[in-house]
DNA sequence: CTTGGAACTGGAAGCGTTTCCAGTCGCTTC
DNA sequence: GAAGCGACTGGAAACGCTTCCAGTTCCAAG
């Protein structure tokens, strides 16, 4: 009987087989100073003989901290958000912290973590990826001591990392404008889960417009969810528009691919007929030959994770929110517009 | 000062404040048997004022359990896997169990993962989302009495949901040959991570052929990793055959979406010109009327959930790997095939 | 009026660490 | 050669809870 049994294996036992203390025990074992090297050895061979590893309950009760992150993710099974679970994760882990997954489906289960959470003083931190916190959940955190991090959502009064959603419009109508678009619409999507938010994505088509000397016409946007049959559904109305658009600037490209249904359904070649550009750069997009405005949710991720670390660790005062960059990627579903034939 | 400060306030005070004995203040919050109504309703109001909260330190110090799950997912950010998360995390937090998130991106993570994990006594189960675990490490973590469940994966010798290959890869191959195809291609996908694992998909095609007395071409099959470029790749190696397929058969979904890309680029398109079926049911599939055989991710991991949920709870010996079913979608990228030109 | 037991209660003994404190020990420094 | 200092060590005291054990109380049964 090696090892067979997972026995209790406790400090004490480790310590006394070491032939020394506890407290040089628990020493030798949190890398911690004041250890001769030949005992730190000794103490970490018979460790890692019996296969010993420190309670991490006890370790934390003794210790006082916890050690745990919350991730607060709304829509995991989406490639943004996931990507950006996926660029924390790495960082958070790397600092050896426990990851705690809340997925919160709707509305009603974001108000319910935020109810519960304090309720059991799990974590040092919380992470929310790709939504708003209220200003009075944000308020209830700050006063529990728990720190509070957006990570890919839209600018807010606590720490975040976010692409410059304007810029990134900019970047789609202006490209539209100068392939020499001018019926430009917008299908504008909104988060059925906080309708109230006005989308930070639209101003910049005003503005572009504007700026172009191209006069808005309101009958060319369309408002619904960020879904992709939304999409759809919103690019049929824009066909039934007796001047329809020669191009579209849709919020995500998950709603472009949904307008690129019903274009192609409607016997429309996108790029050909009607110019379409998104934001995202989805990896599907590119399998749909979409222009769009590339952002990079890993990396937001990853900077959020570490912008965490500092205010845990170093008593780095909370730093303000921060932006990445955006890109225009070119492909296929854009063009010059077709000479008009009726005028 | 109400309660301004997050100032310790521990077991013992609100017991002192009740009026109780500390034993059954514990016993009034943990909800235990033989706490008088009363005094604990008195106890409850007075955690309640205080919003006290128990340390789960100290609670599973105490009580011996760690009360945490570890999701073990390769590519959060595929719709997939996300998926699958996202039921798990349902389930498993409704049982009051923490989840704690381990993105492991290849398979170097993988082992990394197998290595420290059992090296710090986290957790109390493990839920692998999509990959196989090796059976050496597999026993490792059975003698360190953590149990495992895998979600999404293929068949296993552990506990397991996931759909069947097999028959999802008939319904999908069948459909082929019931519109009238006999020059079937198949895309054949393989995870890069473990590349040495036979697809569990490609049997089915063979024996689908067989059995409708259609001749193998083995220059019909083209395998990649299962990604959109690699579809869209494997799908140009198909067009410049002689005789080229009238239908494919792509592994997943994102296979499918590349070999639709590589049509439209060739001019041909799906559905009148080649048929394409997936495996998956991906949303945006539908954003390109992708035909496909529907699985529910979400499912699967609500099922492994509730398996392990048995595993820990109620003592249920561990259960045999489970089945859910799948399901064809028609849309329009499938349909008899065109009279050829020549013959 | 006993007596037995069920229902409740208080307190002490852990749970397995970390950390503080008081020493040893072996050298350097006057 | 004594004093002083730094490196190291052992052990006890938290850390905040759960749970066991030994009572109380109160009431129904005898």
């Amino acid at each position: 009987m090696d090892d067979a049994s997972p026995t209790k294996v406790t400090l004490v036992d480790i310590a006394r087989m070491a032939g020394v203390g506890v407290g040089t025990a628990s020493r030798a074992l949190s890398n911690a100073k004041n250890v001769a090297p030949a005992t730190r050895a000794r103490v970490l061979r018979v460790a890692e003989d019996h296969h010993y590893v420190v309670s991490p309950e006890a370790s934390r009760l003794a210790r006082g901290n916890t050690g745990r992150v919350a991730l607060v993710v709304p829509h995991l099974s989406r490639w943004f958000f996931g990507s950006v679970v996926e660029g924390l994760d790495s960082v958070l882990r790397g600092a050896d912290l426990d990851v705690l997954l809340y997925h919160v489906g709707g509305v009603s289960d974001r108000h319910d973590f935020f109810d519960k959470l304090p309720a059991r003083r799990k974590v040092d931190a919380v992470v929310v990826v790709g939504f708003q916190v209220e200003e009075a959940e944000r308020i209830r955190l700050e006063t529990l001591g728990v720190q509070i991090v957006a990570a890919g959502g839209q600018t807010a009064t606590y720490p975040s990392v976010h692409i410059d959603d304007h810029v990134a419009s900019r970047q789609a109508v202006d490209h539209l404008i100068h392939l020499g678009h001018e019926r430009i619409a917008m299908l504008e999507a909104i988060d059925p889960d906080q309708p109230h938010l006005p989308s930070t994505r639209s101003p910049a088509y005003y503005e572009a417009l504007g700026q172009a000397g191209i006069d808005i016409d309101p009958t060319l946007v369309v408002t619904a969810p960020w879904g992709g049959e939304d999409g759809a559904a919103s690019m049929g109305r824009l066909l039934g528009h007796p001047d329809p658009p020669t191009a579209v600037f849709a919020h995500s490209d998950e709603v472009a691919l949904g307008a690129i249904r019903t274009l192609r359904r409607a016997g429309l070649e996108p790029g050909r007929d009607v110019s379409v550009v998104g934001i995202d750069d989805h990896p599907l997009a590119a399998l749909s030959d979409l222009t769009t405005v590339r952002q990079d949710p890993a990396q937001q991720g990853v900077l959020a994770g570490q912008m965490l670390l500092g205010m845990l660790d170093g008593r780095t005062p909370a730093e303000k929110p921060m932006t990445v960059p955006t890109e225009l990627v070119v492909r296929g579903s854009t063009a010059p517009p077709r000479p008009r034939r009726t005028r």
